[in-house]
DNA sequence: CAGGATCCTATCGGATACTG
DNA sequence: CAGTATCCGATAGGATCCTG
């Protein structure tokens, strides 16, 4: 990594997280080992190709390991890494931020499209 | 909010918090106040329609407050809310965990660029 | 100044079929 | 079983011009 034009660590550390799938598996992982069936069973709605596709930018983030058993029928397994295991509680942290957040917004009282348009000092 | 149809608050954080400049902005804005124009000198790269759009993604999702000043010119000034507010440090942690990590890769072992897959397509 | 409208490209994500 | 290859639609993001 150390993109030498970026090097600023929320840019860098959002390219590997953005994105609908990197946080939900890497949340899917915690738990310990687990096959690549295992994490489609998880998360139906993930396709394949994508699955595949966003393990690798894990993998290569040092966020996942990949471990290949050669046979037949093939096994691959994946696991967290130390440091991936490290950012499961931070990830936790902002999931349940939101929860509080969301339970905290009054649905009726604030119709939140409304602007608070010129104040005028 | 309340997607009736995810409600994992891990998918739902990740629809705001994805992309490449919700998580920047929200850092640029921690210090107080900033005008429009502000941020957009904080990041010269984002462009004027997508500062447009991502604030008022943050503006929905309850994290951004947005207030107009009418006259002329226009002046239109961005704050956090306590929402915002408290998601900052959360941000900062998972910047930090990143720099940790970054930092534990051994760059000489690594040659990072180089990919142990790009041995022959 | 702030932002809408329009047009365009790149990337994200999915469906399906094929292979070791 | 896990993965690759193709093809495709949807969305993120940008460039440019116009307006209150």
């Amino acid at each position: 990594m150390k993109s030498l034009v970026s090097r600023c660590p929320i840019e860098e550390v959002m390219q590997v997280l953005s994105g609908r799938w990197p946080t939900l598996l890497i949340y899917y992982l915690k738990d310990g080992t687990k096959r690549f069936s295992d994490l489609r069973r998880d998360n139906p709605t993930v396709s394949h190709r994508i699955l595949t596709h966003e393990l690798r930018k894990l993998e290569k983030a040092g966020i996942v390991q990949r471990t290949v058993f050669d046979g037949y029928p093939l096994r691959v397994e994946y696991d967290l890494t130390a440091a991936g295991t490290a950012l499961v509680p931070l990830i936790d942290a902002i999931a349940g931020w939101w929860d509080a957040h969301d339970a905290a917004r009054d649905p009726a009282a604030e119709p939140s499209a409304a602007e608070r348009a010129a104040a005028v000092p």
